[in-house]
RNA sequence: GGACGAUUAGCUCAGUCGGCAGAGCACCGGCCUCACAUGCCGGGGGUCACUGGUUCAAGUCCAGUAUCGUCCACCA
């Protein structure tokens, strides 16, 4: 304590504490516990990641919840893990192979995936060092993955029970595949890149279409028009022979409603095959499947001379090939959007194939319901109308990925008698005919186990007590960017194995952009790396930041200003507490309780009491933002600004010991409780800081040994103290006055003045009075309370609602900017006279308007009128 | 093509029940006052995007317009 620093260095605090808490496990939640439990599971990490602004933002905003809720008595669990990451943790391993000059078939599936569990030991930890560099307290005793025995148990149970129920199945569907990865993508997967292309208008015999690939002509089955469209009636169900690059083809035309008879020449080309909407169309009529792309994205056997060549190169070709034989009727430039892997980049191929699917309606149904129904409140609101859209129009979801990574779907077939056989299970020879079975060979999509995280962690389909406690957990805390990737199938999963709502409430927390307002990306090289945040100005700062700037609904613009700006609040808390901690000689809090409180410490505490009320309503609300300020606003502006200039007083002349030892206790006490206000937000300032106030405040109660299970304060209706509000306005309504006459009249600090104060009512004389030394402190002046006093002669004024204060200005000032100023006083309160005359006059107000406002409005008036009469006389004095 | 959101001080943004427009930063003036110059004291700065409507009263509610942004969607 004697060594304490005049500026407050993160460094040298934060890294003491994380070990400390950890090792003493505070971040433990017993399931035994009695007390009433509180459960977060995290959203999990991919492994493969890196501590980004969305992770920080996240966890930061569920660090505070937990912590505030742990301190607030809860069982508080947060329930930590990383994810698998399928497609993403293959693409890695996948790259270093590719540097050793290897691909994936040279090591075998095994080695493949055994080489990825290395990968993961070696380098899947880095995002939750991190975490904990952020100060995230999860029960890391606790600690999943996605693949791990328990959840890969989970996994299992959740398909067979699926396929048992019919709610998975098998099917040829056009999927989205990815030529690179090798992979079936689901919807959701597809990103949309805007991309020039040319729309080749070809002939296809009498009629004429556009397209903008030319090179799935060759799977062409038929061509379409809508029903409608009398242009070309007469050719609907014909068969058309059109010349073509191979010669003449034979095409059905067909009618669908799926065309636009407005858009090109409202002919399409169907090919069932390689587009999406011409599958559907095929199915409708009955068309073949012609698949000319292969999966590996070059053109197969059925594409005739083109076979083997890459899926581009043949577009171009084709275009040639069809110019040559005038089959080009026009090409215009064309601009679009195209679906390209979410991982990769790559332009995704629409493939027919073979793919596992969940039916999704059934479930869909509950999970809107819950909502509906209010069991699942999602905060903010808004995102209620996106998540009931994407329900009702939920798609079957693809489930199989063509990875090697991942739950492998637990289906084995037998060659000998060709029977399926769905196993919870590793099967090896076939029930039925005990001939050899072969495993399926794909994953399951990544989200197939991340959707059963709130339930698979406590143990599911073990009967656990943590699920008993835990389960339905307390929040889900989340960017709307995984909506429906994974709250939506966590809570259709959830209800649909555990009965029960998968967590109460949803947190969607806003996206972070940088300064200009831009999504942040590694590509456009705008990514603020918060390690860096941290390392430069503390995590305390950079957490308090986010939470100062999570308000709902909207996006987040870090500026770099702001983090500043809490780095500057933190050695505020810092140096205020060494204000604290230097002054506590002879401290004896039993001599402090027997001593009679100021006005000044009851009003203190009774400040606290509010923003305390203020604190928790914002965190119950998920109101970070509010909570943060409050903070910020009282211990800035109110503790530090006004008690502890007051309290100087008393500390350094001391009237008696008695009122330096209660200045003492109320400073000791209420930083105390402000540290347990504030440790949600800034743990390891808050804890150090008040680790050094133990000795002298808290006993050796072994809850007090943390400020982390210290309890979070309390705003009792008797922490609150209206009348010592009442008595201490004045003082700071006159100390204000009293410097703004200073500066505006252009007095230095260092002169003393003279002010009386004539006094709105004897209770605010009285108040004044006794808290005269105070005022004379912080204002530089000897004060002079006159009920009924003339205004002295040559004095600057100012009007309070407190009461008028008047500064002898002879021998200190001109008195010009005295002058100015009171003119431009004079014409502020006329204006307000004009305006309250003008409501007040118009009869609809005063009859339509509530009395109370009413009443306001003509008290306001009347206090105007006042003044300016004041203000003007005083004008009129100064000559 | 739908849906949603935004538009408030120079900048970034709060503003919950319709009732006196706020914060931080920036700016201007004055202070190195024995916790902190990462500080202290004081100050200026607003047509709440626009048009109309409802209301005694609108930043707030309703309708429309403009601009920006996001998500969803099978327009080849």
């Amino acid at each position: 304590m004697s060594e304490i620093a005049d500026r407050y260095d993160p460094t040298r605090v934060e890294p003491r504490w994380y070990a400390v808490w950890e090792e003493r496990g505070y971040f433990h939640a017993d399931a035994a516990s009695p007390k009433k439990p509180y459960c977060i599971v995290i959203p999990p990490p991919n492994i493969t990641g890196s501590l980004h602004l969305g992770h920080a933002l996240n966890n930061t905003l569920q660090d505070i919840l937990i912590r505030y809720k742990r301190m607030d008595g809860y069982n508080a669990l947060w329930m930590p893990g990383t994810d698998h990451a399928g497609i993403a943790t293959q693409y890695v391993v996948e790259r270093q192979l590719e540097k050793e000059g290897k691909t994936k078939e040279d090591l075998g599936r095994e080695a493949f995936v055994a080489r990825v569990w290395k990968w993961k030991e070696e380098s899947g930890g880095t995002i939750i060092r991190q975490l904990k560099r952020l100060g995230a307290s999860c029960d890391w005793a606790r600690e999943r993955f996605t693949m791990d025995a328990g959840l890969s148990a989970a996994v299992r149970e959740v398909f067979v029970r699926l396929w048992e129920e019919g709610l998975i199945y098998q099917g040829d569907y056009i999927v989205n595949w990815c030529p690179r990865c090798q992979t079936v993508l689901s919807d959701l997967e597809v990103e949309r890149e805007e991309q020039d292309a040319e729309f080749v208008y070809i002939k296809y015999g009498p009629l004429t279409l556009g397209t903008v690939r030319p090179e799935t002509k060759l799977g062409d089955t038929a061509v379409a028009v809508h029903p409608k469209d009398r242009r070309y009636r007469k050719y609907v169900g014909k068969t058309l022979e059109v010349p073509s690059v191979e010669g003449t083809i034979t095409l059905r035309v067909v009618a669908d409603e799926a065309v636009d008879p407005k858009f090109g020449t409202g002919v399409i080309k169907v090919t069932p095959g390689h587009d999406p909407t011409d599958f559907e169309i095929g199915r409708r009529h009955n068309l073949p499947v012609r698949s000319v792309i292969g999966f590996d994205g070059r053109m197969t056997e059925l594409a005739g001379k083109y076979a083997g060549l890459d899926r581009f190169e043949t577009r171009k070709r084709i275009v040639e090939d069809m110019k040559a034989l005038g089959l080009i009727d026009r090409i215009e430039p064309y601009r679009h959007s195209v679906g390209v892997c979410y991982r990769c980049k790559t332009v995704v191929e629409p493939l027919v194939s073979k793919q596992w699917y969940v039916r999704t309606r059934p479930l869909a149904e509950p999970a809107i319901k819950a909502v509906r129904s209010g069991r699942i409140k999602i905060i903010p609101r808004a995102w209620n109308k996106t998540y009931f859209h994407w329900m009702e129009n939920i798609r079957d979801w693809a489930i199989s990925r063509q990875l090697w990574w991942g739950h492998r779907i637990p289906v084995w077939y037998c060659d000998r008698d060709g029977s399926m056989h769905v196993s919870r299970t590793d099967l090896t020879a076939c029930p039925q005919c005990g001939g050899a079975l072969r495993q399926d060979t794909d994953v399951l999509d990544t989200w197939f186990s991340s959707g059963l995280w709130p339930f698979s962690t406590l143990g599911w389909p073990e009967d656990t007590p943590e699920l008993k406690v835990f389960y339905p957990t307390s929040v889900l805390s989340t960017g709307f960017d995984i909506l429906f990737f994974w709250v939506a199938r966590m809570v259709m999963l959830g209800l649909k194995f555990m009965g029960d709502v998968p967590f109460r409430h949803v947190y969607i927390h806003a996206l972070i952009r940088d300064a200009e307002g831009q999504k942040m990306s590694k590509s456009k090289g705008n990514v603020v790396d918060p390690l860096h945040v941290m390392d430069k100005y503390g995590t305390d700062a950079f957490r308090f930041t986010l939470a100062a700037l999570a308000a709902q609904g909207r996006d987040i613009r870090l500026a770099e200003e702001r983090i500043e700006g809490y780095r500057n609040f933190a050695n505020k808390i810092w140096n205020a507490a060494r204000l604290v901690l230097t002054n506590l000689d002879g401290y004896d809090p039993a001599l402090a309780r027997r001593g009679t409180p100021s006005v000044a410490d009851r009003w203190i505490r009774s400040r606290l009491t509010e923003t305390t009320a203020q604190v928790r309503q914002g965190l119950d609300a998920y109101r970070f933002n509010d909570a943060a300020s409050a903070i910020y606003q009282f211990l800035w502006h109110e503790y530090c600004d006004w008690y502890l200039e007051i309290a100087k007083r008393s500390l350094y002349q001391p009237e008696s010991p008695a009122a330096r030892a209660v200045t003492q206790r109320t400073l000791v006490e209420v930083l105390e409780a402000t540290l347990r206000l504030l440790h949600p937000f800034m743990p390891f300032i808050s804890e150090d800081l008040w680790q050094r106030l133990l000795p002298n405040g808290a006993a050796a109660d072994p809850s007090t040994r943390s400020i982390m299970i210290a309890p979070f304060p309390k705003a009792s209706r008797k922490g609150r103290d209206p009348e010592a509000e009442r008595l201490m306005a004045p003082v700071l309504d006159v100390v204000s006055a009293i410097r703004t006459i200073r500066s505006e009249s252009r007095i230095s600090p260092a002169v003393e003045l003279a002010a009386t104060v004539r006094p709105a009512s004897p209770e605010v004389a009285a108040a004044l009075e006794s808290s005269a030394g105070i005022i004379g402190a912080l204002a530089r002046a000897a004060l002079t309370v006159a009920p009924d006093g003339a205004r002295p002669a040559g004095s600057a004024m100012a009007a309070t609602p407190s009461g008028d204060v008047f500064v002898r200005l002879e021998g200190v000032v001109d008195f010009d900017a005295e002058r100015q100023r009171l003119r431009k006083e004079v014409e502020k309160a006329r204006k307000e006279i004009a305006f309250l005359e003008a409501r007040l006059g118009r009869p609809e107000f005063v009859e339509r308007a509530p009395a109370e406002v009413v009443e306001r409005e003509r008290t306001r008036l009347a206090e105007q009128r006042e003044t300016e009469r004041k203000l003007a006389a005083s004008l009129a004095a100064l000559g």
